[in-house]
DNA sequence: GCGACAG
DNA sequence: ATCTTGTCGC
C-alpha cells in the first residue's frame, strides 16, 4: 500500500538527520480529496510498555459516525525520546492502517505535525508514509512560543518558533487547557484548524482523536 | 554548561 | 504513555 521511504531502526543521530531530510518533502498546502472519511490515530501501551498498541478509528463525514476500527499490537521498538516519537509509534500505526477496508481522506494524529524542532512530528511523518493529508493534535507543547488563547471555544493564537508560524494553540473547550494544532502533510494550518473545530464534540479532543485514544488505552465508554 | 522536552 | 478514587463543577 505505502512504498517504503526508509528503514526504521536507526540510531538517534541518524534518525535526526533523516527527519531534516524528510521535512523537505512535507507539503504545507492543501491537497485534499473530498472528505468522506476521517481517521483518528493514537498509541497506547500494555505490560509496562513492553507492548505497543496502535489504534485507528474511521469516522464518516458528515455525522462522525464510527464506520471502522483497527488495533495492532507489537513489541515496543524503542523508548520514548522527545523529538523522535514517530520512530516509536509510526511503524505500528502503519500496520493498523493496512487492515482497514476504507482509506480515509484525512487523518488526525495524537501528537505534533510540523510543530517540531526539525519540522517532522508524528503526524507529518505518518502523512508522508501514507501519502494522505494529516493533522497533528497534541495535548501539550513540544516547541514554539505562544500567547494564551481566548476563553471561548474556537479561540486560538499562533504557535511561533523564531520567525515561523508552525501551528496554533486552540481552545477546544472553554475552561480547559488548549490543544496544539499543526498541519502534518498536504494541508494548510487554516484548513487543519477548520477540520479540528468541525470535529469537536463536547470534550477537549476532536472526536477522531478522542475515540482513537479510548481504543488505544482500551477504555470502554 | 543549563533547561526544555509530543507520547 | 502508565499506575488510580473520589470529588468538584457545569
Amino acid at each position: 500500500m505505502s512504498p517504503p521511504l526508509h528503514d526504521w531502526h536507526l540510531a538517534p543521530r541518524q534518525a535526526m538527520a533523516l527527519q531534516k531530510q524528510l521535512a523537505g518533502r512535507v507539503e504545507r498546502e492543501d491537497r485534499l480529496a473530498p472528505v468522506r472519511h476521517i481517521a483518528g490515530v493514537d498509541i497506547g501501551f500494555e505490560q509496562d510498555g513492553e507492548i505497543t498498541r496502535a489504534a485507528v478509528v474511521v469516522l464518516a463525514w458528515p455525522g462522525l459516525a464510527v464506520v471502522e476500527q483497527s488495533v495492532h499490537r507489537e513489541p515496543t521498538r524503542m523508548p520514548y525520546i522527545p523529538g523522535l516519537l514517530s520512530f516509536r509509534e509510526v511503524p505500528a500505526t502503519l500496520a493498523a492502517f493496512e487492515t482497514l477496508a476504507v482509506r480515509p481522506e484525512l487523518v488526525m494524529v495524537d501528537g505534533q505535525g510540523i510543530a517540531h524542532p526539525r519540522r517532522l512530528g508524528v503526524a507529518a511523518h505518518l502523512g508522508l508514509w501514507l501519502d494522505l493529508p494529516t493533522i497533528g493534535v497534541a495535548k501539550s507543547r513540544l516547541c514554539g512560543r505562544h500567547k494564551e488563547p481566548g476563553p471561548e471555544r474556537g479561540d486560538w493564537t499562533p504557535l511561533v518558533d523564531g520567525d515561523e508560524t508552525i501551528g496554533a494553540v486552540l481552545r477546544s473547550r472553554s475552561g480547559v487547557k488548549p490543544v496544539y494544532v499543526s498541519s502534518g502533510h498536504r494541508i494548510s494550518l487554516a484548513t487543519a484548524l477548520e477540520w479540528v473545530v468541525r470535529c469537536l464534540g463536547r470534550t477537549k479532543l476532536p472526536e477522531p482523536t478522542r475515540l482513537a485514544d479510548r481504543l488505544a488505552s482500551r477504555r470502554g465508554k
